[in-house]
DNA sequence: TATGAATGAGGGTTCATTCAT
DNA sequence: TATGAATGAACCCTCATTCAT
């Protein structure tokens, strides 16, 4: 009535890219722990030695997807180039990251209403539920943080580009949000074996935004 | 995929004697809402169209419990018969109200203790259930009010057969939990066919207890 | 024992709107019955006699909302107008819409990918269960057949524009999709009162994906 | 990979009276292994080096609790001393002991039910697992025995009181349980640093079954 | 049409228990 | 001895759906 036949017990991040795969498929909602399990060869009880519970499972996900494209773009965001080189650099890494991690990336897109909706807690949660709760919260708010952030950094160049005069003068939050949503987007129909790689369409939805933002 | 058969469908009291009985038998917590279920022909499903969940249905049967009990002795106690009267009548309804109901009188007995440990909402109950929650609490406190109040009710009259002299000289509190122990005790032993009547014992019992009060 | 208060008994087409507003906020998975039937004042029950079941509903919204933009561009598209006014026309038309009706559009975003993993039938479905299933599907393939269409009259535009050189020379499948995926993403962020217009956002979004294209 | 910090190994002992304090707070269905290892400071896992099982600990507790009071009890009970001075001693002793260790003696009054309550073995249990089962029979057996001999010592005492004239004539079996039960109920509402000490509490209540004993 | 009561089918989660380390 | 990881079995509860009224 135990054990794992042998075969290198799972890892915390065996399962979170195995989750991801699951819920791009299915949405969280639709994905039962038995899904997320069955995709690492456990059970889903097994996974609760992992996280908490299926809301810390998605948390997690999220914090993933959110460090995989922020941890490409805050460096760059953070150089001194000139604006026109620093967003199409920007965009290449964001679109690049989404096409190389499909299934994060769709889970950042889809899942992140999921992560709003959860219920809060009853008032009959116990002081450890209550403690275990306020760390998630604590974490999720950091997860929402880190989200706007990035959005920022996006509307920085742009706005910096716009005052600089070498981009037109774009409502700045418009064209961001124009811009976010088209990425967003890729990880809906990239798919890997495709006829174009993910650096071409980087490249190419790059070069659609800075000519759209070229001067008269 | 639904429906009963027939046969007059269930009354919440049905399943709220039903209950008793079965946690009587195996506790709160040993209990599953399929026995409950079971002991009325429904599915588990079905007991909550009758009760927001297994706590509720627990604190239905105990504010029933104090009911019960309540209902008897607090007119007598309100009367103004002598001290050792209204004592005895007060033994006597109490014992015989938990011989002729044990299910609901071990169920005062051994399950509070439950109610008193029910865990605090999580903090993230939605609305509804805050509300839903708060309800609960509200009546959970007048149940342990009500049982308060029942016990003061005893201890009034001890005290007042003390202080008129009818009575020796007792510590009035522990007395009165003496007493009470005795009577709820017999919710355990008591069963329905023995070889002595309900009446005969809260007889026996209400005589026990006024000669150890008579004065010396 | 039945009965409705007054206000003229719901509509399908009440249900419907309403139905799109709580999936915009919870998604499909995480709508129950229960919450759409609260949404127009009546019971889950009830809704069955406007709806065969749940996906029947959800299959209803996302028509609605295919027609909703379909009805809008389908007639531009078919218009004789040259390719860049003819694009400005339906990128107009197709944002305003998604701003005019963020639920319906939200759905379409969000909730096709519920449309698609529907479970098939039981292998113990009744005669008349598969009579509707096979109704079911049918109309669900129109839908994607009519979705699909869809996207195909933007890139028909494009295509012709390139080839009539005055666009330059993008290709043709990523553009479209980019384009698509910040049309389907303001469903996301436009919130109605917002300070600019849903008019104002469709211009300047025509406007960007126009300067886009332009030739070299 | 392992080890306690210092602080000597846990004993088995160290186990009971942590477990009895634990099932006092929780009851033993809502007590989990985890809950009693952590009142050690061990795992779940590590409890098992020290009990087959949870129903074995719980069998171990109450063992301990009818021990805790028949040693004291039963020395007396075989004594010559004439039946009032008897009763008062057992009585005195019984009391006691339970205010002194209020965990073990709530044990005793509660957790009984639960070893009734016992699901009996799988048909697919192991032989070991049976031979085992028969052992744990075995002593459950026994722990009833004793208690049912418990109960016997109070009841002789009486019955020889009555028969020598000494004691008025109750009916011996609903006198003891009276008194049984108000002893019983001690566990449950004294509190160690309360107003009166275990030995007054015990005197005071000595006092009143005797003087209720007192022919008339 | 509308609904209350009922239900089968899960889904998330907990828990006692096991085993390799 | 001690423990971490794993699991089967249950349990509470929810939900889509049905049917008699």
């Amino acid at each position: 009535m135990a054990r794992k036949p042998a075969e290198l017990s799972v890892s915390r991040d065996d399962i979170l890219v195995a989750a991801a795969d699951v819920l791009q498929r299915n949405g969280y909602e639709a994905t039962t722990m038995k899904d997320i399990a069955a995709a690492v060869n456990l059970t889903a009880a097994s996974l609760y030695h992992h996280f908490r519970n299926k809301d810390a499972l998605l948390l997690a996900v999220l914090e993933a997807g959110i460090a995989l494209v922020g941890n490409q773009i805050e460096p760059i965001a953070a150089s001194d180039l000139p604006p026109a080189d620093k967003l199409r650099q920007m965009i290449r890494a964001h679109v690049l990251g989404l096409t190389q991690h499909t299934a994060i990336g769709a889970a950042m897109v889809f899942e992140i209403r999921s992560l709003m909706g959860l219920k809060p807690l009853p008032d009959t949660a116990s002081d450890a539920d209550r403690k275990a709760y306020a760390d998630f919260s604590t974490r999720r708010e950091a997860f929402f943080v880190r989200r706007d952030r990035f959005e920022q950094l996006f509307r920085q160049v742009i706005r910096e580009g716009v005052e600089m005069g070498v981009f037109r003068g774009v409502d700045v939050g418009i064209f961001t949000k124009t811009m976010l949503g088209a990425h967003n987007w890729v990880g809906v129909w990239y798919r890997p074996m495709g006829r174009l790689s993910g650096e071409e369409i980087a490249e190419m939805m790059a070069d659609s935004f800075l000519r759209s933002l070229k001067p008269e």
